[in-house]
RNA sequence: GCGAGCGUGGCGAAACUGGUAGACGCAGCGGACUUAAAAUCCGUUCGCCGAAAGGCGGUGCGGGUUCAACUCCCGCCGCUCGCACCA
């Protein structure tokens, strides 16, 4: 009888000896000469409060990689941060009188030490948090680097306003149109902003996804789709009467000639000038302003518009008048916030038009089409064709009478061709206490003017109170107050502090060099280091943050500050996983309750407390505000970490959610103690790798059973590479079920077991690492298995000989046979056709084809 | 509305570049052990017909390509995610 596995005393005790033995510490370049680097990164966490077991599966993800890496011979890189600032830390100290840097700080603690229980293979000894002064120094400086790049610059910008809080929110605390504390209806105000120029890259963060090859197809056409590039030109077309234009922007200039009528955003400045003389303008923009911001909104509302009365000429022809209106439709923040409408080709105009009663003239004729008969009154056609009622550009395929229009529009002094792009610089301004602050002051003789590099960190005071509506940095005493560094005199500081966007921008930058005081890192670290091998986050980010990032490396480099990484991508590798989500559970009353506050009963799910029936809801990410949450201490008491480890890497694959569930926790329990009883009944002494196997082993179920841990060797190997953990699991349980069949104590079958046992212990210590030490040590092997080379498949033993062949008649599978491996195609057709069930079937039909997939199928052809 | 993705047993899912659909796990059913239960172990489990051998059907629906389709193509239906009516 073996003993029953005690997660309790096993888990605490290996991780103490991991810790001892430090080996999951990175190794510096000198000391790692023979060794690849991997660099293995999981987004890391705002410290929020405590983890859930719905946390756990992004970093037991990195974590299997990085250990499979080590095992592999890899100088392994796995850091943990803390991306500390934030909006939460500020309410938590309005709503519970804490201050942001404790309550922050002691949510790292607790969530330190959550981490820690799950037994992930991370160098402690590089943590970092972004709202660290020794953190967010070099962020500052990074900031003065970038300003004087000219990557930095002051523009003003529309803010959300809180007239009664009397401070800039955030679109997320804007709820209906009114601040979600105040109440209050929600202005927009214009200020001063920081900007980043972003836009500086467009066309090399655009470019450079072509060679992001191993991110997710989905993020790199997010990414492609944000940057927005659209070439085509810039026009004008002049006021009637009136010394003025109207810029608009187009991709399709060859449909020129089918305009009839320009459509201006309802907050261009020539639509608000109108407004004010004319109330049905004034009107339509009041309705425009209910419509919602979100463009889903504004798409699903029904289009809709107001004549401003005022006409333009058509650029090619000063007889050709067109109206001018306002419409819903037209977005203020793209091109120039006006456009001009051809409903014969474009689907929204053509609703327009339709709507209003506005011309809707054919000028492209699509391929095949008959000029006489093809018409657009109907439909719109969008596509490429050939231009016809279009004067010059009559006979022009779509792509030339583009550049023809171009070149008629510039001779005209008309437009040019210009490339428009969605992307917009990146606003980094917050007007808010917990955050890095700005290294700028401001001085009424000199301007604007940068902090001195020596005078960083700007530090945040800590005596700051938040019984103020506002910015605490605003507000205080002193702390504002300051020399000006150009002249002397004095100056004030500036309040803003930055996105937190941008803490999150470099971070994988300082991991590389956690502790250097002088500079952000050092280059040759960086260069060693970078790019992160491995990234492993929520989809959630897949544009501000890995594009902002993407910004950072390249404004990094050419400040001189960062040496490569070759092609200025900080993440080679990127996999975005899925979330675990749970059934959320609701009382009578229509409190939500956490699982163990209910149980069920007779079928049914009722509240502990009071036995009332529970409304089982939809299953959804965990999520602390609706409760579904299973909390990682007390599970980990309960079952363990390896348990909860190896249950959000089973069964669903990685990219998709997992459900958590008692049954699949039951399930990994049950594996866990399956694995520790085989181990501890049979392990005694395993053959070590290379030792010679006794000849009895080269026939039977012990042969048999070393066949299939060689060939999982293999299968595993692949599974991880690939993020295939799912499948991984499974052939775990496939060797596990197979050692357990093998009964034979001959020797041969002692040799085979033990060292499928040592094999198996190998293949599962990536996912389950205690439990595979625990098993190591019973199995004779020290120190460590995390540490130990990853097993190698004897390539004879993982050959297969013979193969298993399907034998079809017309597709449908009639018989199979065993042939040798790679027999030649003429020998299986024989076997094939010799076989009696296959004959049988024959009988009476003539043989057509044989078809013979070498090694793989054989069908035969035959009426 | 546009874009992307997904749809396979009671459930989570496997299936390499088109080549035995349902590996593996959960749940179920039958059995062993036990005074009993739990735990553990063994067997079984896509549907229909059949005592069995075996046959027929089957990967959201309808077509198509192919010797062969979960996989490729066309058209639908449903779900999920993203968004920016991008001119």
């Amino acid at each position: 009888m073996s003993s029953r596995y005690n997660h309790r005393e096993v888990e605490p005790k290996w991780r103490a000896r991991w810790a001892d033995a430090g080996i999951d510490r990175a190794l510096a370049p000198e000391a790692a000469k023979d060794k690849p680097k991997a660099y293995i990164l999981e987004m890391f966490p705002y410290p929020s409060g405590r983890i859930h077991v719905g946390h756990s599966r992004n970093y037991t993800m990195g974590d299997v990689i990085a250990r499979f890496r080590r095992a592999n011979g890899f100088n392994v890189l796995h850091p943990m941060g803390w991306d500390a600032f934030g909006l939460p830390a500020e309410n938590a100290a309005i709503e519970k009188r804490v201050h942001p840097k404790s309550w922050t700080y002691d949510n790292i603690a607790a969530m330190r030490a959550q981490l820690k229980l799950l037994g992930l293979a991370i160098d402690w000894s590089r943590e970092i948090a972004t709202c660290d002064a020794e953190y967010y120094k070099h962020q500052q400086a990074i900031f003065l680097a970038f300003w004087k790049k000219g990557l930095v610059y002051r523009k003003k910008q529309k803010v959300n306003w809180d007239p009664v809080d009397n401070t800039v929110l955030a679109n997320e605390q804007v709820v209906d149109g009114k601040g979600w504390r105040s109440g209050a209806p929600v202005e927009t105000r214009e200020l001063e902003q920081w900007m980043f120029r972003v836009t500086a890259y467009a066309d090399d963060l655009l470019n450079a996804i072509g060679k992001l090859e191993k991110w997710p197809d989905k993020v790199r056409l997010m990414q492609a789709n944000w940057i927005g590039k659209s070439q085509g030109a810039r026009l004008h077309f002049d006021v009637v009467g009136e010394d003025r234009k109207i810029e608009v922007f187009t991709t399709r200039p060859d449909t020129l000639f089918g305009a009839s009528f320009v459509a201006l955003a309802p907050d261009h400045p020539l639509t608000k000038e109108i407004a004010a003389q004319k109330p049905e303008v004034a009107k339509f923009i009041e309705q425009c302003a209910h419509l919602g911001t979100s463009e889903a909104d504004i798409e699903k509302a029904e289009k809709f518009g107001v004549d401003l009365g005022v006409r333009v000429k058509h650029p090619f022809d000063p007889n050709w008048e067109l109206p001018v209106w306002g419409a819903n439709f037209v977005l203020s923040q793209y091109g120039t916030g006006a456009l001009y409408g051809c409903p014969g080709h474009d689907e929204r105009d053509h609703a327009f038009a339709s709507k209003y009663k506005l011309p809707i003239l054919p000028v492209v004729l699509p391929p095949g089409a008959d000029a006489e008969t093809f018409n657009v009154q109907a439909e719109p056609f969008v596509g490429d064709g050939v231009a016809f009622n279009s004067k010059f550009l009559d006979g022009l395929p779509s792509r030339e009478a583009i550049a023809r229009a171009i070149k008629e529009l510039e001779k005209l002094g008309a437009g040019e061709a210009t490339t428009q792009w969605r992307l917009r610089d990146w606003g980094v301004s917050r007007q808010r206490y917990w955050g890095c602050p700005i290294p700028a002051i401001h001085c009424a003789k000199c301007g604007v003017v940068p902090v001195r590099e020596q005078d960083l960190p700007i530090a945040l005071p800590e005596d700051v109170t938040f019984d103020k509506p506002g910015n605490p940095l605003a507000h205080h005493p002193t702390w504002k107050h300051a020399t000006c560094p150009t002249c002397g005199g004095k100056a004030e500081r500036e309040t803003d502090t930055l996105d937190t966007f941008v803490d999150s921008s470099w971070y994988f930058l300082r991991f590389a060099d956690p502790k250097n005081d002088g500079a952000p890192f050092d280059k040759k670290l960086a260069a060693y280091w970078m790019p992160v091998d491995q990234y492993v986050g929520g989809v959630e980010h897949a544009v501000l943050h890995l594009l902002y990032a993407r910004f950072f490396t390249r404004g990094l480099r050419d400040c001189g500050l960062l040496d490569g990484p070759a092609n200025g991508e900080p993440f080679a590798s990127l996999f975005t996983q899925g979330m675990v989500v749970h059934e959320t559970y609701q009382s009578a009353s229509g409190q939500w309750l956490l699982p163990e506050e209910t149980e069920v009963k007779d079928g049914a799910r009722i509240e502990l407390a009071t036995g009332k029936p529970v409304d089982t809801g939809a299953i959804e990410k965990m999520s602390k505000s609706k409760k579904n949450v299973v909390d990682l201490d007390a599970f980990v008491t309960d079952f363990g970490a390896d348990v909860a480890r190896w249950f959000v890497l089973s069964d669903s694959p990685p990219e998709r959610d997992v459900e958590w569930t008692a049954a699949g926790v039951k399930g990994a329990w049950g594996f866990v103690q399956r694995v520790w009883s085989l181990v501890d009944t049979h392990g005694r002494a395993a053959p070590k790798p290379g030792d010679a196997a006794p000849a009895s082993t080269n026939e039977g179920d012990a042969l048999a059973l070393r066949q299939l841990a060689h060939r999982a060797i293999q299968h595993v190997t692949d599974d991880i590479e690939h993020f295939r953990f799912n499948v991984a699991v499974a052939k775990s349980y496939e060797l596990v079920n197979a050692i357990a069949r093998l009964k034979g104590q001959d020797e041969g079958a002692l040799f085979a077991r033990g060292e499928a046992l040592r094999i198996l212990t190998q293949l599962i210590s990536p996912f389950m690492p205690h439990l595979a030490e625990e098993c190591w040590e019973r199995l004779g092997f020290e120190p460590f298995v995390a540490t130990a080379p990853w097993p190698v498949a004897d390539a004879k033993l993982a050959a297969r000989t013979t193969v298993t062949l399907p034998i079809q008649v017309n597709g449908k599978k009639r018989a199979e046979i065993e042939a040798a491996k790679g027999a030649a195609e003429a020998d299986v057709r024989d076997l094939a056709l010799a076989h009696p069930a296959v004959a049988q079937f024959l009988a009476g039909q003539t043989v057509r084809k044989v078809i013979v997939v070498p090694d793989r199928i054989v069908n035969i052809v035959a009426n």
